[in-house]
DNA sequence: CACCTTCCCCTTGTAAGACAAGGGGTAACA
DNA sequence: TGTTACCCCTTGTCTTACAAGGGGAAGGTG
């Protein structure tokens, strides 16, 4: 399914770091996640979802460990690190800071206020 | 001034479109118009905005035309077409759906609902 | 006069990152 | 045995924000 990668840029590690909030998932459970969370709005591709984790992982914000999933499959599970609940609070602040602005200016109703 | 481009993605068409609504402006006055609307919030490289412009004639979302400017400049004027109207009412409320679903979703409190 | 600032336009190169389209492998079940 | 669901990954392409440059003309100031 094709998303805007316009609109997606800017969420996407919002949004996966969000998944993890609670407890280590595994890459398929994190786009689970959002696609369930988002009422099927948001469907991540996999070649989007991986390196996006791998990048994340790179910056310190997750942590990465194989494991077992419920369904007895080989899956590498991802955790929220100190730094990444850190990242998540003021990027997710800043994010809705800038939509908000965003938001006012497209309502704006008359010329050049 | 350093934007985060994944912010400005999405939402940089919009914004210029939503500038031409009244009047035609040259691209000088975008800038303006969109740091004013935002609260000095949102500064556009030069950049960043002409390309814009040049890539929303392209798909015949805006018109050019050299005109003077207030200060008896050479400035080129951009106008809304009227698919321009149209994709700026369509994109402007497909980014509202799409941020409040990312909002939802940041705001979340139990674990995988 | 020379100089500076403001206004106004543009281009090139770089880097990031979403996506399409491939790849592989294993468990469970019909 | 085949099929489906689960789970991981990579490569190449394309878009596009930004930095860093360019130029030129108007109005004011020293």
């Amino acid at each position: 399914m094709a998303q805007n990668p316009n609109l997606v840029r800017g969420t996407l590690d919002l949004l996966i770091l969000k998944s993890l909030t609670w407890e280590p998932l595994h890459g398929y459970a994190v786009s689970e996640w959002i696609e369930k969370v988002t009422d099927g709005s948001l469907l991540m591709e996999e070649g989007t979802l991986y390196p996006a984790l791998h990048r994340l992982a790179e910056k310190g914000l997750v942590e990465a460990e194989w494991g077992l999933s419920e369904n007895n499959r080989r899956a590498k599970y991802y955790s929220l690190t100190h730094a990444g609940k850190g990242y998540l609070e003021r990027e997710a602040a800043s994010w809705a800071a800038y939509t908000n602005a965003v938001a006012k200016a497209l309502a704006v109703e008359s010329p050049i206020p």
